[in-house]
DNA sequence: TTCATTTTCCTAATATGATTAGGCTGGAGA
DNA sequence: TCTCCAGCCTAATCATATTAGGAAAATGAA
């Protein structure tokens, strides 16, 4: 009379990680708990420590997920495509993607700790993905710097404040973000500009 | 021979939140704990019950405090300038109090809960007194909008990268949001000049 | 298959931080 | 002086993270 043997969870890293999205993205990365996690699982609490080191191993994984993720679909938004349309789709690739899973965005926010290879390779991965796209531009010296902060500030501050809900309006978001990509492509392309008409007529001021 | 009498510690409301405030712009909005708090006032813990309902409470007022601050810090700048050098001012002010108060800032980035009226009303009066400044440009229905989010994102974008220190590149951060602020203007200008041609030639597309 | 090893889960215990309960007291005002 | 209360305290409760130590499933070699 078969007794119901104890089905193991069979939990592992890579299901763990999953289960942890799926919380943060529906509940935000502030109410994530173990306990949760556990209760999502279908396991007792402190089994989840065969699998990480802790909450905050947990954060850091999501973390690396997202900036992965990240890299990967702005890579991808961007190819093929050259110079404005190419920055325009990294624009709509990070919001689209943050918007799809806000808890992973906020988990990938926060500055990898100092001895972190990892994670901070995974930051520099993203850098280095928007950095190719804007060499088109022949950017000189620490322009570039100012154009991918520019382009990091607009992207992060237009959905960090559209995720938190800060923008009631009825007004359409998406018209919004497009004027703002609209004035960062303007002023790039002035860069741009300038810099040609730097190379024939002599030395910049 | 006078036993020293046990000297109370008057802690109010107000003490209480400029404790938090310390405490918050030293080390972080997320390590503020009321054992914390209580040890900065020289309390037990639980007597800071009597001042403020819970840890909630505390981050609300600071973030109340914040958003005060920061209209009045704003309104200041803007005051006596006009179209761009008021706006610009502002942008510079907003940074500027960010970084002299980086916890009081984060602070006040949640969004405000559904019910609190005042907390509500202390993001409201920010705004207004943003949109007072962007009143100078004529804009036209939405663009309003758009503008004032445009202001705020690349605002709080730039200024949360670099109190989060994401910003690590020895470039000068000054000048990189220096850029930021020219590709607004140029676009917020661009914007009134084609008001002023639709305005003589007919109807808006 | 059988047995030893490893993995993964469990219960029980500990630690820390928030919060509540309830009592004591200094000091303001009658 | 007496009364009362705001504001402090200790003790207790609760929730969550984490550690300790043990049992059983899974794995893999003989």
């Amino acid at each position: 009379m078969a007794i119901k043997a104890k089905p193991r969870m069979r939990v592992d890293q890579e299901r763990l990680v999953e289960a942890a999205a799926d919380l943060v993205n529906r509940n935000g990365l502030d109410n994530l708990s173990m306990n949760e996690l556990a209760l999502a699982l279908g396991v007792r609490t402190p089994s989840l420590y065969s699998h990480v080191e802790g909450l905050d191993d947990v954060r850091r994984l999501l973390a690396l997920r997202g900036l992965e993720n990240l890299d990967r679909y702005i890579a991808r938004a961007a190819l093929g495509k050259s110079s404005d349309a190419a920055v325009r789709a990294i624009f709509l690739a990070f919001r689209e993607l943050a918007l799809a899973s806000p808890g992973v965005y906020a988990a990938a926010l926060p500055t990898a700790p100092r001895g972190d290879r990892e994670w901070n390779a995974a930051k520099d991965q993203v850098t280095k993905t928007i950095l190719t796209v804007l060499s088109g531009y022949g950017l000189e010296g620490d322009e570039e710097i100012h154009v991918l902060r520019g382009l990091r500030s607009i992207a992060h501050g237009f959905v960090s404040l559209e995720t938190s809900g800060a923008l009631k309006n009825p007004v359409d978001r998406d018209e919004s973000y497009e004027w703002l990509i609209g004035a960062f492509l303007t002023s790039l392309n002035e860069l741009k500009k300038s810099k040609r008409k730097t190379r024939k007529g002599g030395g910049k001021s």
